[in-house]
DNA sequence: CGCCGATCGGCAACTTCCTGCCACACTGGG
DNA sequence: CCCAGTGTGGCAGGAAGTTGCCGATCGGCG
């Protein structure tokens, strides 16, 4: 085979468990924790000396309490965790010989696309990396981001509460410029390009 | 007594639990169903001849199935149900005799305060009338309502990418001023002044 | 047929939001 | 002290969203 489409998470999860169990090289990408991988009750990642693995997710999943200390546990135990500024399709890579790629969500299941042709897993590879280059280690991050974490709760309250921009900073003690440059941040926290969708990402983390 | 707090919505049922049976009229307005009243498990409202119930409730609640379906219920054992365009608080007035404002919901559980004064009756019920005037009978608005119940999935879907209403019009086959109309109303609806308490909102009753 | 009411969609004026730019203040090394 | 780095907030110009208005269109209905 060089690509197969496999239609629900229980459909991959039977191909590939093997292959995740051996791989020593693992690469996962991916906008947060709800993915086919971390809904099953898997066994404690067990790093062997000889097996790498690395994760990347949005900012936004830092903003999740139980989220947060599930990235800080992961990267405890030696798995790679970084922070990608952009979005990213949720992209694994086992072993540098197989790409999964998810589709998009459909009637509450997804279809996955496994690919074991070396192109495509080159190509794969490279577009990883290069988002990986650019993502700051978790460790790094969350020094940059405590202050965000700790305004977060008001800014959601004020955002929540549907007033406006000149009303919201005045509540907040913050100049107009300075409020939205939070708000601005917060949004790609929550990897959203609009407020409608920033209130709907930030109620799903139960935000608000 | 003229004017009590209660301090939790356990102790205000205890208070008024007889009130609420003997009563022979009823007159309640809130933003949607989740109240002291509907959290217990009440005997069916069995209405004798001479009891009048009203309730006004905001568009929103007619989005989520369940709160529509119950309130068709009410309707139907002859309760006089209303759609208020206006957001109000919680409010709830026996026997033109004694009122029942809730507090903010603080902590997790509200306060509720408690006039009997005549005084107090009175204004809070004739400000109860004037929203009562302006409000429309549930079967009128539903009628009203059936198009855009019908839309508001894709609406909320095109919201909740993120993209911007010139696309999201484009994407719905829609001008771009009558994409904003649909908005416009579905925020109205769901009682929200901005597109990120729409967000929140919409999330909240689950259409997202 | 014409009239009526309702909806649609373009236009325009207005508000709100977004962001680059810059000056200012503060802080922690050299 | 100076200086670089960082955060703040005003300003401006533009993008996005909101609203009233009006003409066009479409189905009743007399």
């Amino acid at each position: 085979m060089t690509s197969t489409i496999v239609r629900s998470e229980e459909a991959l999860f039977a191909r590939t468990a093997h292959l995740f169990a051996s791989a020593t090289e693992v690469a996962c990408a991916a906008d947060d924790l709800n993915t086919w991988a971390s809904s099953r009750p898997r066994p404690r990642p067990q790093l062997h000396g000889d097996k790498r693995v690395r994760k990347m997710y949005r900012p936004g999943v830092l903003l999740d309490p139980t989220s947060a200390a599930h990235l800080r546990e992961l990267d405890r135990v030696g798995v790679d965790v970084r922070i990608s500024p952009d979005e990213i399709n949720e992209t694994i890579i086992l072993d540098r010989r197989l790409v999964i790629l998810a589709g998009e969500l459909v009637g509450g299941s997804r279809e996955f696309s496994v690919f074991d042709s070396p192109d495509v897993v080159r190509s794969v590879s490279t577009l990883f990396e290069a988002a990986w280059r650019v993502a700051s280690p978790l460790a790094a991050y969350e020094v940059r981001f405590a202050e965000l974490r700790a305004l977060a709760p008001k800014l959601l309250d004020v955002l929540a509460s549907g007033c406006k921009d000149e009303t919201a900073a005045r509540r907040l003690d913050l100049g107009v410029r300075t409020y939205r440059r939070r708000v601005a941040e917060l949004m790609a926290a929550l990897g959203a390009t609009s407020r409608f969708q920033a209130g709907v990402r930030a109620r799903e983390l139960g935000l608000v």
